[in-house]
DNA sequence: TAAAACATGCAACAATATTGCAAATATAAA
DNA sequence: TTTATATTTGCAATATTGTTGCATGTTTTA
């Protein structure tokens, strides 16, 4: 079991209780989290500007990525290993579920490669799939 | 040429100075737009409110729809024609240059289907490639 | 043209995000 | 282990973004 403190040093952080304890909700989440739902499920223990420069490093360190979302929210999912500072590797596909509401990443779904019109260049791609998940489809 | 009053009409909504302008911005632009966006271009010659209801209200009718964005924003893109009011058909890849920053809707590049593992029920897609657009392309 | 329906702007407020700086904590060095 | 340095945190102040109710103004319908 991959423990907060290793990942934090790993990635040459120092090691706080703010770190520890966001970082930890990552590792226990089944799925993505925003800043409010860090600050719900911390109890509001850490400042809010707490929360969003953590957010904001581990995003850096290459710890956690964002997710596109069509409304005014950010959210956060935690990166593979093959993830580093500065070069992400997150191009798999997020799943919406459309009952319990929950951002999955899944890991093992990569963003297909389309056609682009002449002359554009891609460098990176993202895919949010909405639906119903596992545990809430009509079976 | 379609003009933003034919396009109200069509959508059954009253013609106002508003509703005219902000649409008028849309067929101008060869990109998306976010609120701000929009207060800017109009120099904030409308109420925020107006503005927010304004875009809601295109929203819901199927003129505009919503990009995701890896930030706390929201962009909005014209729709095409086989839109309609509660029924998008919006499944074109969206492509934001790192250069000029403009977010572009590839009209004619639909968003291909994925496997997505066991119990998943997929309804809609959504796609964002990164990378260097047609006019900013270093050739 | 008048009445009804609808949209706008204002005010007040709520939520979210950013910055500088002093105090507190973690790491590195002695 | 203790001290010095570097880093992180929390607070305060401020900015930005989003929401609601209601009176006023505008558009549409009859």
């Amino acid at each position: 079991m991959l423990h907060s403190s290793d990942l934090l040093k790993k990635n040459g952080l120092s090691i706080t209780e703010s770190r520890k304890q966001i970082l930890e909700l990552f590792l226990l989440s089944d799925g993505a989290l925003s800043h409010s739902d860090i600050e719900k499920k911390t109890s509001a223990a850490f400042d809010r500007v707490t929360v969003y420069r953590t957010l904001q490093t581990f995003v850096e360190k290459g710890i956690i990525h964002q997710i596109p979302t069509t409304d005014n929210s950010i959210l956060y999912g935690l990166c593979k290993d093959s993830c580093e500072a500065g070069h992400h590797h997150d191009e798999h596909v997020h799943f919406l579920c459309n009952s319990c509401n929950k951002t999955i990443c899944l890991d093992d779904v990569t963003v297909p490669h389309v056609k682009l019109p002449n002359g554009f260049k891609p460098l990176q791609s993202a895919m949010v799939v909405k639906g119903f998940c596992d545990d809430c489809k009509v079976s």
